[in-house]
DNA sequence: TGCAAATATATGTACCTACATTTAATGTTG
DNA sequence: CAACATTAAATGTAGGTACATATATTTGCA
């Protein structure tokens, strides 16, 4: 569906103005799609990047620093998200011996077995972006790097 | 910045998924750049596209449905931001005479002056696409509308 | 060594989203 | 026309974002 049917807006100023409507849409599409995978197995999509970021430490730990780097979302609030995954017991969280300000983050066997399980439902649904060629792709993400150059 | 470096991961399994990641993440970064703007006026993004909608129908009123039907963000709350708006005095809500469940919602003078301040701001930063041509900028939403087919 | 600056995390607050439920008014239909 | 369904908005709740501030630890250096 094109984006001017999305939001039944007729005409955009330019083709910028359009772009930037159609790219905040888009996104906020795939996020939706994406957490309603989650949903049903009790993880939030900020929750499961995390457990995502921790598995690919495994066994090292991560800290909170460390999740905050890597996570999309610079300026959330990942103490608070990893608290939830605590409450699940799908992460630990422990004093750094070496540093005692920083806190080691793990992730649990069950926290692994529940990314398998995602694992094989995010396998057959992809990244919601099959629709586009690979060289689409690619393409799509050199228009994104230059926006932000 | 390439988005290896933004989130400081060094790979991505294909273009599917990096072209993903960066989708998300520079709607992200257009959008916080965008708040930034209307923050010193005492805006918030959905706060000022609600406003805006309200301009586009002035004088006319909108309703709670219509302001959710235009809105980028569909499960959003509308009925919530317009009480923001309402205690600022920047719109009004009054029961739709001839449909007494529904609400008529109006900018007030001082919300259409509001915008007019921040028109003069955007006119200037732009949506934030500037680093793409024309071409460039509908080659990115039809690529986007290509995802949501 | 002692004390200020830097660092790592946690907490407080305002606002937001997602989604379920409630309340009130209006349509519909037997 | 009375009961029930539908519609429009508001409200409740859990979780997130953005940003400021607090607390504890470590570092640097006079």
């Amino acid at each position: 569906m094109k984006i001017e049917d999305e939001i039944k807006q007729s005409a955009f100023k330019d083709d910028y103005q359009k772009a930037y409507i159609n790219l905040v849409f888009t996104a906020g599409w795939l996020q939706l799609r994406q957490s309603a995978m989650f949903k049903e197995y009790g993880l939030t999509l900020p929750q499961f990047n995390i457990l995502r970021i921790l598995r690919g430490q495994h066994p090292k730990p991560a800290t909170v620093n460390m999740l905050i780097e890597r996570m999309l979302d610079k300026t959330s609030n990942a103490s608070r998200i990893v608290d939830k995954l605590e409450i699940k017991e799908l992460v630990t969280r422990k004093v750094c011996p070496s540093n005692r300000r920083a806190v080691d983050i793990r992730i649990t066997d069950s926290g692994l077995e529940l990314l398998q399980r995602i694992d094989a439902v995010m396998a057959v649904q992809g990244t919601g972006l099959q629709n586009l060629t690979a060289e689409e792709a690619a393409q799509l993400s050199d228009l994104l790097d230059k926006i932000r150059d």
